[in-house]
DNA sequence: AATGAATGAGAATTCATTCAT
DNA sequence: AATGAATGAATTCTCATTCAT
């Protein structure tokens, strides 16, 4: 399961059964970097704690990435993949199955990114250029496939192409920050029930 | 207008038309520190930029706020305030009239803030308690505000209370972070097209 | 009872009756400071924190105490007196009774001083030129009234002049530290007992 | 000669002759800490005169000692030390040699600490924790000795128990506060003519 | 590649002291 | 005399970054 509502120790148990001094310096590195930055943030973060967490010298951190920035800028390039083509989206569509569809969405974000780098993204997006740039192809992405989805669950030209633009975009605002907002307020959402309902409100 | 939609610089000229070096220092200070903390960042931020700023002393800033962190609960506490309460609610809501009400709620969020600091409500949530808290009450506010247009608007037993609740999730979520994600990806969310969709989806 | 042994609550209570907060501004200044001195050290106590604990403004106690070293002056001018001339030493020395007559010197010091001022005299006393001439002369006073008793009471020439000088010594020693060495390693020493070793000695 | 009252100098030109700037860096931040808190007191002290004294960037202070704090503890740490068992003790007392066997403890203090130390371990007893715990210690471990001392030489029931205590305690004072004494009143105190002076007391 | 000491710019905070009212 | 805001130098502490080994 692969889905973005797994946990955190869920994510880390799949990739390959790495304990937490696993790897060669520079994965350690950013193994804990990507902890730390989700914790506390970038800024918060000294490299020296970065450097301890990963059980490695402070001088080897820097060896690897010349200025601290990097490290978040690699983290971003390498950890986070938005997956802008996927034939399977075409295939899995049964025409008329809007809900079923924004669900599969849901369950299955085009993102390839660990619960820790989906809180980097977010709370960096702000300051770097390049997080930011990430989480804007994302969005995109989100709101194409939404469109999508619906688009092809709701054949005919029921619904202006507005309504439509507009349904896509809240159920890509909903999907990317349920997390941030359960995380900031404790309030949930369930993405099933806001699926159902914006697929009713095409109709 | 008191929409959260005007521009920062209209803000500030609604406050009373003061000039950046206006007030006491004590209002300079926190002048200051909205600007910076909403452009950079809290943490980005050192209080002696917040001094030059705000034209004071670098010991000033210490006069009044003890501790950096305590700019920031200041202004928090002292500059945005959670409406919780409001008769008008009522009385404007049109039975019947859904959109209009949920429109009404998105042009006049429960929220009297600056747009800087909504700005920073948003970024510092994920690390500050007291900004979070103040974030968590708005939410609610705005769940419980959308909850109430929708009842009223959409009189009888018509919609589970599960779809009512999920609707009322997603117009918050919606409005929330509207703002944030705008900035973020330049992708605009009309507000009263999201009240449209989600009016339609209850009938 | 004006006895060094008296607590430090029987010494307020023996200043007619004053209240934490009673007395002038100026009072109540150098109550605030002697205390605190007592307990943190002259340079650790910030004079922000007397003019809390004396209830008065940070200003005032500029107006009073043009710099804060004066502060320390005046406490050591004003509330630590070495009582220097006594006529009634004579009258009580009972010759022969050495015991007795060191016994009355432990009992009633020549200085006149809470004991939150006497750790003052010590405490500061390394540093401050004022405050170690103040200890200076009590040390050297109770050295001549120990020698003052001693050789009335071993009347004769028994016993070299070096040897009683020792003995005069030793007992001031005592008597000046076993107030700090308590403090510092919980260990007493009966000044008593000591008077009795000595005058022994001098046998 | 390795006596306590050897001098500063003296002291220093025994630990191998090093120069000023000497040893590795850590040492000379501790060489020059030493030196500076016992002239002027830890308060007084700032960080950045250690370093300059030491010849090392005021960073490099902290990359050793986290803390100002840490510093003075690892002075009293490293450089002060009781020593609590010594078999010399019984081979070198004479039965009936009071005064001689005194006499050594004087000259040879169960304390191995420079001048300077020794000046901190009184100065700083007062307000660190660390410190005083030290200098408690020595305290006790005189006392110790000295009771030794005494009961060795002075064989049989001769004398109560109590007065041994006293004459213990006293010449334990004494030899703890001489220097200090000395320092801030400028009296010298012979340890050996108090030796001889508890000796004949307890005849 | 690995190491940790070294560096120094700069951050937060402290605080004695001044001063206008 | 009383007040507390204002000032800025100094102090502790932080930390990214460099560098010799």
């Amino acid at each position: 399961m692969d889905s973005p509502l797994q946990t955190a120790k869920a994510w880390s148990r799949s990739r390959r059964g790495k304990q937490p001094s696993d790897g060669d310096a520079r994965t350690r590195i950013l193994d804990a970097a990507e902890e730390l930055f989700a914790g506390g943030g970038y800024e918060a973060t000294p490299t020296a704690r970065i450097a301890e967490l990963a059980g490695v010298p402070k001088g080897l951190v820097f060896h690897y990435f010349p200025r601290k920035i990097d490290v978040l800028i690699s983290l971003v390039d390498e950890r986070t993949v938005v997956v802008e083509e996927e034939v399977e989206e075409e295939a899995e569509a049964v025409p008329g199955d809007a809900v079923g569809a924004l669900s599969r969405l849901a369950r299955r974000l085009p993102l390839r990114a660990s619960p820790a780098m989906r809180r980097i993204l977010f709370r960096e997006a702000d300051t770097h250029l390049s997080v930011r740039e990430r989480l804007s192809r994302l969005n995109a992405e989100i709101i194409r496939r939404a469109r999508f989805a619906l688009e092809l669950a709701l054949p005919g030209g029921r619904g202006d192409a507005a309504r439509l633009e507009a349904a896509a975009a809240t159920f890509a605002a909903v999907l990317l920050y349920q997390e941030s907002i359960c995380l900031l307020t404790g309030h949930h959402i369930d993405p099933d029930a806001v699926a159902e309902l914006i697929a009713h409100a095409l109709h």
